[in-house]
DNA sequence: ACAATATAATACTTATACGTAATATATGTA
DNA sequence: TACATATATTACGTATAAGTATTATATTGT
């Protein structure tokens, strides 16, 4: 794409002193992982919406795979329960919810025995798009990692494991 | 983390029927390259931001780096130019440099040439903070990516290369 | 020269996700 | 029982990025 790169470049230059600033000039973005992982994040998610949209269900949000996937399992799950599920911050599931219940996917509904507690419920709309959100969802990452080999997506998997891993640890 | 997914089986079964909805019960987040990337976008970001805030440099967010790493090699770029650069729309550069111009970083500057146009120039704050920032970003990646191997690194670089490949085409 | 088209930047709306704080309710302990 | 603490959810502000439409200029073709 284009001649600048932010990122990384203690990974491509053997013996740099931990803190030395190097020279910007000579990398490019397709050499820089965040750069990489979040364009690549972005592009999926813009796939799937299109995928959402020519498929007829474009109420579904990229965004909202992980609860609806969730809620496809088991039914009713608390809003706690769900952001950890999807790996998100329970503030965040709150707002995820408000659009969900907004596009007529899920409902509400107040636990009798903890009044703290909300289960969430799909509506009937919400359980329909199943069978035609799954087969966006496989058609648009078939597509996305075609000519991808397997041995390489393991790869990949392991070492974002192992980021996240790393990453929990330095917030500790 | 926890026991659902909401991705890409097909890469997991093989012969399966290319619109067959595949069971969802037996597989893991952790297994889900969408869940991955996206995941492993957020912790980098937010390690990013971390480490700006504890290097006092507060002022600097993530998403500004591609716009100051650009300027810090060639200032005075257009918005456009900028926004190829760091791979966002160009809609999506104008409020990016509306916050870096609000947070005393750049400012902007009429072409007498082509009144369309406007130079983005880094402030003297902008230029005082390279050095830390790029302290900040290179500590970060090298803690974030620990113990990962070079190899490893490459495969990841190559396969998100070849995944903006293929999403570029399936756009088009 | 003028009309059609292209380019540069912006405004506005929406989606996504974090962090902090507030509120309500439960639970555990002295 | 009363108080401290923990849990569930939400409210509000901010960062990030896309998409659509608009405005102002430039450029090109006739």
């Amino acid at each position: 794409m284009v001649n600048i790169s932010w990122i990384s470049i203690s990974y491509r230059v053997t013996g740099i002193k931990y803190y030395m600033v190097p020279d910007l000039d000579q990398f490019s973005v397709t050499d820089c992982h965040y750069y990489l992982l979040s364009r690549a994040t972005l592009v999926i998610t813009s796939a799937l919406k299109k995928g959402f949209t020519d498929a007829g269900v474009e109420k579904v949000k990229p965004g909202y795979l992980g609860v609806l996937v969730s809620l496809w399992q088991k039914d009713g799950l608390k809003t706690v329960e769900l952001a950890r599920m999807a790996g998100l911050e329970p503030s965040s599931m709150t707002g995820l919810l408000d659009r969900m219940e907004r596009d007529g996917l899920i409902y509400r509904s107040s636990d009798p025995h903890d009044r703290r507690a909300q289960h969430i419920v799909l509506t009937d709309f919400g359980k329909e798009i199943k069978k035609p959100v799954l087969e966006v969802l496989d058609k648009t990452l078939k597509s996305v990692f075609q000519d991808i080999e397997e041995s390489e997506i393991n790869i990949i998997k392991k070492v974002l494991n192992k980021v996240l891993n790393n990453a929990k640890r330095g917030s500790n």
